[in-house]
DNA sequence: TATGACGTTCCGTGGGACGGAACATCGATC
DNA sequence: GATCGATGTTCCGTCCCACGGAACGTCATA
């Protein structure tokens, strides 16, 4: 193993929370050696990808400088963003934008007021596709090959009410796929639930937006017609910004 | 220089815009024999660092994940964003959030909406200290020592507004400490004026938030007590959801 | 004082990073 | 189609420096 390899899987052990981790964890969480795993978090530390401090080490503002103009996500979140805040006014919930990767989905914009309500998603941070509403509108529309490989394994479970029966997820996909809206309650936290709807470019599925409330509250009718205007508008976005090459 | 250093290297010479970059490119700008970027970026693809595409390298999605979990700008922003909403309805302009990093500005978050002007700012992007508001914000609140030290340097500018007399520039100091307000107008980019108010956690400034309206309708009067009102809650959520060690 | 957990320094060895040279692959120009 | 330049890729011998075990320093707690 290459050293910037081992130096990529230290960065790695930091997630999903960005430390702070002691020397001691790194060096466990990545099976390094303690010299080696000492000697390349400071040449890091050098670096700026990450910062020492009392408690340990966590990772560096020079990582947030270089995440940030990653340039697909980027283009994304620039035409999203004001789309996002309409929908928020509309209905003054938390707004979700998020991609898909591999079998997970990977949240890149996340909106929310002050009583916004405490959620497992955080920008950068990844759930399972079958066990939120983005994952599922991101699947519905990923291609029957991906459908296939998803059902095929067995589903992961969040809470008790995530979905783990096959035949209910391929009702649900099918469901999206002809409403273009995908559902989720309580599957990915109690007391949560959400309405999603996919973005297109080019007639791909790159993203999916949704709005999620506390169960209690939750109003499919009045978030779903506002979650699609919003995703439509997105898609209309990205392929004006984009001339198809 | 080290196989990390020169990846890094190889890393950085992707800002501002993330690419995408031709090899021969990143081998000129690094400065690094045309081979090892070769060897270096292949290994950099394989971890997802960078993605290749038929045009050239751009930075991958894998730094965007881990970018977006750095603990430093996520709690800021986590605690601003709530505020920097209500400063966006009040406004209905382009709301910005930054931290000092040197004699830089880097965005932290950036709000628009559709109408929002075109601005230099980036999330992740730097800009001068001195020729923005919120850098003007974060430079009046950060002692006496740095500004001295920006004083004893030659002023960078960025448009024929900009400021480059130091005596200009302490003035409009003095003034953001008594006032607790820092002003720009077309110091940074032709057309475009912003107020910008200092974030504080501990008593220390941590970050500025400002507004830029395009110069033409710039109503100070109006949106100085909006920033101000947002900063000042940013700074008291910040106190509430970190005690201190 | 003994004990353990943790971070740090030291240093001999061996693997792999290094980069020059040569090759491959394209367009452009004549 | 021959020549050229610019580009990306492969090859391989040299040599350096990354590696990690061992030993040490420094705190806590028993």
């Amino acid at each position: 193993m290459s050293m910037l390899e081992k130096s990529w899987l230290i960065l790695d052990s930091f997630r999903p929370t960005g430390g702070p981790l002691r020397l001691a964890d790194v060096s466990a969480r990545c099976r390094l050696p303690k010299t080696t795993t000492h000697r390349l978090l400071a040449e890091l530390a050098e670096l700026g990808a990450v910062d020492r401090q009392d408690d340990g080490y966590i990772l560096g503002r020079a990582l947030f400088e270089l995440g940030s103009i990653v340039p697909l996500e980027r283009d994304l979140r620039d035409a999203a963003l004001p789309f996002m805040h309409d929908l928020y006014e509309a209905t003054r919930e938390t707004v979700h934008l998020a991609v898909r990767d591999g079998l997970d989905v990977v949240y890149v914009e996340k909106l929310r007021g002050h009583e916004g309500l405490a959620l497992p998603s955080r920008v950068g941070g990844r759930l399972p596709l079958t066990c939120t509403g983005v994952g599922k509108a991101l699947l519905a529309f990923a291609g029957e090959q991906l459908i296939e490989e998803v059902l095929g394994r067995p589903l992961r479970r969040l809470t008790p009410h995530s979905i783990v029966d096959r035949s209910r997820l391929e009702e649900s996909l099918v469901s999206a796929q002809q409403t273009g809206l995908a559902y989720e309650r309580q599957e990915a936290q109690p007391g949560s639930a959400c309405v999603a709807a996919p973005v297109f470019r080019d007639g791909v599925c790159v993203a999916a937006l949704s709005v999620s409330t506390p169960i209690a509250r939750f109003q499919p009718a009045r978030l779903a017609p506002a979650v699609k205007t919003a995703a439509l508008g997105i898609s209309r976005a990205l392929a004006r910004h984009t001339p198809p090459r």
